[in-house]
DNA sequence: GCCGTTTTCGGCCCGACTGTTTTCAGTCG
């Protein structure tokens, strides 16, 4: 079994315990467990071998044993008893918002409702509003929620996510009240994905009701999932669910840190200001740490949480970066926050200086109307210029993309000509270039003394996207030890590939950029995004560089070059990862070498 | 199930909202 698998095991144990009714403390363990085990980097196999499974913090006898079963004996004796011991569609119910584990375990134990169908079929007869702690109200928004299960199920991707929150955004921004509005959440950490979009506001508290009525009311909301004073969930357009919380100004720094999260980050944070400051951290501020025996703040209506407040106002922090030095730490950009190393980075002063947008200095990968783009060279190169870039690099297709105009050997010397022609007459440098197929066999579609006509290669995977993955893996290694070979496109089209069972082993794949010195393409491009932050930090560790291309096939698909960078700052990536941030000199340096 | 300048037991982050309660449990983030 690899990391992957053993992850997800991990997580279903989770919520297999969960659904029994197990020590929370023990969960929590498993679900820990299943995010480290998925993002290490050191192979499994020598860790067991060595017996060093129990040096990772988190992972303590137990579970080194049950990943020395999984990875040995390929499967795991107390994961399939757990299985077996509770029907297998209850697990699909706790993806129903507002459905939980406990909730499941009633409906399965009064009921012998053990799926989603039969969850509905219940609610449709009645039956569920009838139990002990469920009423008429939860019986219709278990239905609801089943219908946004069935719509929805997927989480969405971040430029669509983005798109809408800009909007609602904006005008959130001009309500009368507000001082203070950002997005917060996975949105704001640059997550490829995320699962809703979360928004902030500061504001007086007499606003803050006239505030969430504004933000129910958005055009664009479709649905109001909750609505209290000072917190707000709805639907937007396109099934997007979206949360917006006011605080007063003072707490804003607090509150903006507390809801980027991630979950993770937060959590140590807290402890941090335990262990180090004797402090409790929440999204209101600081406060002493509670006594053992703390008085239910539930008890005194307001008063208790009246007073949490008044202690957290003991030490002010009007930004971020006031909190983060509160607590002995350098800043931390949003994008790093998921407990990877970042706190210790922070604290030890080693955090690097991430790439910016400002840093780009040029895009390879763009098409133009000689294969499946819809503007000119000419155009293309004009838009660039205008973003103020200094230079793109040109790159269609190849001639086994017949679908997409793909260049033959003859174009594709003619094309050469044409850019020749470009760059004599304007002051902005236009690179030649070719989206090369890989071949199912791992060989290029060109020969060598046509790939030799141009500046630079971007290798690519078009076809056949079902190879096994080991073929497919060694497919994409062969074609990056090709020697005339640049680039590697799309490395795991994530996005629009999962869907046609493409399979690949990145780790292979970066190691194998690395032995070979070659570049990896961060690909912007809406329907592509590319590539798992955490497999951009192991890139970093390797030296491997990346290219943050935006495959752009028009003028607007620069603007995916913004999200690009985003994500290459989730992976931990500065300006000298980074080949197009390299000034033109230095390109045309490199692209001669190879 | 993990962890330990309070280490082999007793902790483990914290609060809002909802719907069902008449004092709170469940869920979510």
């Amino acid at each position: 079994m690899d990391k992957k698998e053993i992850a997800e095991i991990f997580n279903e144990i989770g919520q297999l315990l969960e659904l029994k009714g197990e020590n929370p403390f023990r969960i929590r363990a498993y679900y820990n467990a299943a995010r480290i085990v998925e993002s290490l980097q050191e192979d499994l196999q020598y860790l067991v071998d060595e017996q060093r499974l129990t040096d990772i913090k988190g992972i303590g006898n137990d579970l080194a044993a049950k990943i020395t079963e999984m990875v040995t004996t390929n499967r795991l004796e107390f994961y399939e008893q757990l299985k077996a011991s509770l029907p297998k569609g209850l697990l699909d119910m706790l993806r129903i918002p507002g459905f939980g584990p406990k909730r499941a375990k009633i409906v399965f134990d009064k009921l012998k409702v053990d799926s989603i169908g039969k969850l509905e079929a219940a609610c449709r007869a009645g039956k569920v509003a009838a139990l002990d702690g469920f009423g008429e109200k939860s019986q219709q928004k278990i239905i609801e929620g089943i219908e946004l299960v069935r719509k929805f199920a997927a989480r969405h991707h971040i430029h669509k996510v983005r798109a809408a929150a800009e909007g609602v955004l904006e005008a959130l921004r001009a309500l009368e009240g507000v001082s203070r509005a950002s997005v917060a959440g996975s949105l704001r950490r640059c997550r490829e994905t995320i699962g809703d979009a979360d928004f902030l506001v500061s504001a007086k508290p007499k606003d803050a009701p006239g505030i969430i009525a504004a933000f129910v009311a958005t055009p664009g909301v479709i649905s109001v999932s909750a609505q209290g004073e000072t917190k707000a969930s709805v639907v937007l357009k396109g099934g997007i669910q979206a949360d917006l919380r006011v605080v007063n100004d003072d707490q804003f720094a607090f509150a903006l840190n507390y809801f980027t999260g991630s979950k993770e980050h937060n959590i140590a944070m807290r402890a941090r200001a335990l262990r180090l400051k004797n402090l409790s951290l929440n999204e209101y501020g600081f406060s002493p740490a509670a006594e053992k025996e703390k008085p239910s703040l539930r008890d005194a209506e307001g008063r208790g949480r009246q007073s949490a407040k008044e202690l957290g106002s003991s030490i002010k922090c009007k930004t971020e970066q006031d909190l983060y030095a509160a607590l002995d730490l350098d800043y931390i950009e949003p994008e790093l926050r998921e407990d990877m190393g970042e706190i210790e980075a922070a604290e030890k002063g080693l955090l690097p200086k991430l790439i910016e947008k400002e840093n780009l200095r040029g895009a390879f990968h763009v098409h133009s109307t000689w294969s499946d783009g819809i503007e000119t060279i000419e155009a293309m190169a004009q838009a660039a210029l205008d973003l103020g870039l200094e230079y793109i690099g040109i790159a269609d297709h190849s001639k086994g993309q017949r679908q997409a105009n793909g260049l033959d050997e003859k174009r594709l010397r003619q094309q050469a000509e044409e850019i020749r022609r470009l760059n004599s007459k304007q002051d902005f440098r236009i690179f030649f270039g070719s989206e090369v197929d890989i071949l199912p066999d791992g060989s290029l579609d060109f020969d060598d003394d046509t790939l030799a006509v141009c500046d630079f290669i971007i290798a690519a995977v078009h076809t056949s996207f079902n190879l096994p993955a080991e073929q497919q893996t060694a497919r994409i290694c062969k074609a990056l030890a090709h020697p005339q070979v640049t680039m590697l496109a799309h490395p795991t089209g994530r996005l629009l590939l999962e869907r046609e069972g493409y399979a690949v082993n990145m780790s292979d794949v970066i190691e194998a950029a690395a032995r070979y010195g070659k570049i990896i393409e961060l690909n912007a491009h809406p329907y592509r995004l590319d590539m798992d932050w955490r497999l951009w930090k192991r890139a970093k560790e390797l030296g491997v560089k990346c290219a943050i291309n935006p495959d752009a096939h028009n003028i607007d698909d620069y603007q995916s070059l913004a999200l690009g960078v985003g994500i290459a700052r989730k992976g931990w990536l500065t300006k000298a990862d980074v080949v197009n941030c390299l000034p033109l000199k230095q390109v045309e340096k490199m692209l001669l070498r190879s």
